[in-house]
DNA sequence: AGTCCACAGGAAGGGCAGGCGA
DNA sequence: TCGCCTGCCCTTCCTGTGGACT
């Protein structure tokens, strides 16, 4: 048999097959937007009564939304900027909202793309390199001054921003209003670190928190509304099992109730099932779903570490299949150099592979907990925190990655 | 009560890449 | 295109520390 005729045989498959599970798979995404959002009610008339002053021309407090990740912060945001901008379409059309998620690359990585990402959105287009950032803001405030309008900026992940720029960017952010005579600008901060706030100047901090609002986390039935909302969306008719959605949603609401985590469960159990070739989507369709999930991100991230990380981590594979448990940071950096050595690389200092074993346990690949020993000394305890398969799966990756 | 282990983890600075501005 | 600046990775040097052992 050979390939492309394989490959037909799946399309075919796919195609024939007559019980399909999906209606609208993008529905089950986290990214789509239904046309109402459950158990955010509060939040949503909030801001809207906070942002209506616009629509008289009058400039909105700034607000910043705070909460964990999968809590609606985006979806509610966006949402009523759509709202409000088609109010305004209606009527005055005096407000515009400009979106930006300050994570993206090429996008929002230095103040210069930032300001020329802006520009872009009020229909100035701004060559994306050469000019000097004087310029491109200069510009920006020539378009945005142009019109007797309120402009609302709603920058996502705007604790990604700071990293990258220094608040010195925020602080001139906030003061914009100063420098513009016809128009007037409110910002709208989202962040889901919630000490964020704390590690801001003082001034930038009272400026742009004139609103504060909270999402708080889901609870099981709140996700379960949520899952129910979007599967009679994205799914067939009965196509789920019952317990499908309550399990969903315990496991999410589990994890700091996180609609994100919820949804990607759902459809990736359903996509199982359908890979499966199977009509109905099952409890047991979940379960694999969890550890596929979990078997993705992390088989990912060590696709996606630095070489000398890699390293590490396969050094403590290593002391781990030799029956090593709590193992401790001396000991994986013997291993380590040795490992280093047989590569032809010169190693590191302890002092930097202490740093990067910090780095592997907050990627959730290994647990790294601090103990004092007593008359043996304060060390890490390191233990692998994957399961064996994954552990197995690891270690050919990093083979094949290292050549070791 | 004091010692001392085996590090943790902060501070400062070197070196380098890559983007910025002229 | 080239110097300049910035951010990042890494090293060096350092001080701090919980508790078993004496």
């Amino acid at each position: 048999m050979s390939m492309p005729e394989n490959i037909q045989t799946i399309f075919q498959e796919f195609i024939q097959k007559s019980t399909p599970i999906f209606k609208n798979r993008d529905a089950l995404n986290s990214h789509f937007t239904p046309e109402t959002i459950p158990h955010r009610n509060q939040q949503i008339n909030t801001i809207a009564s906070i942002l209506a002053p616009s629509l008289k021309g009058a400039k909105p407090s700034n607000i910043f939304i705070y909460g964990m990740t999968g809590t609606g912060k985006t979806l509610v945001s966006r949402y009523v900027g759509q709202e409000l901008e088609k109010m305004s379409n209606q009527g005055t059309n005096q407000v515009k909202v400009l979106y930006i998620n300050c994570k993206m690359r090429k996008i929002a990585d230095t103040e210069y793309r930032l300001v020329a990402e802006l520009c872009r959105l009020l229909g100035q287009e701004v060559p994306s390199t050469g000019l000097p950032t004087e310029q491109v803001y200069s510009t920006f405030f020539r378009v945005l001054d142009s019109y007797n309008w309120v402009v609302i900026i709603i920058l996502d992940e705007i604790d990604t921003l700071v990293q990258k720029m220094s608040d010195n960017f925020l602080y001139n952010f906030t003061r914009i209003n100063q420098e513009l005579k016809k128009a007037k600008v409110s910002v709208v901060g989202i962040t889901n670190d919630l000490n964020f706030i704390d590690i801001l100047d003082p001034r930038v901090k009272s400026s742009l928190s004139e609103e504060e609002i909270l999402f708080p986390p889901y609870n099981a039935l709140e996700l379960q509304d949520i899952l129910r909302q979007r599967s009679d969306l994205g799914f067939m008719k009965s196509i789920l099992t019952e317990s499908v959605i309550p399990k969903c949603a315990a496991l999410a609401a589990q994890e700091h109730g996180d609609a994100r985590r919820a949804l990607d469960l759902l459809r990736v159990a359903g996509e199982l099932a359908e890979r499966n070739k199977e009509n109905i989507v099952k409890e047991e369709h979940v379960d694999f779903a969890l550890e596929k999930i979990d078997y993705d991100r992390i088989i990912e991230s060590v696709k996606s570490i630095p070489k000398q990380t890699k390293i590490v981590l396969y050094s403590v594979i290593k002391l781990v299949e030799e029956n090593k448990e709590n193992l401790q940071t001396g000991e994986i950096f013997n291993v380590y150099e040795d490992r280093c050595k047989d590569l032809g690389l010169t190693p590191l200092t302890q002092r930097r592979v202490s740093d990067l074993i910090s780095e592997l346990d907050m990627l959730g690949i290994i647990n790294a907990d601090v103990v004092s020993l007593g008359r043996y000394g304060r060390t890490r305890q390191i233990r692998l925190s994957v399961s064996n398969d994954i552990k197995e799966k690891i270690k050919k990756v990093l083979e094949s990655n290292l050549v070791i």
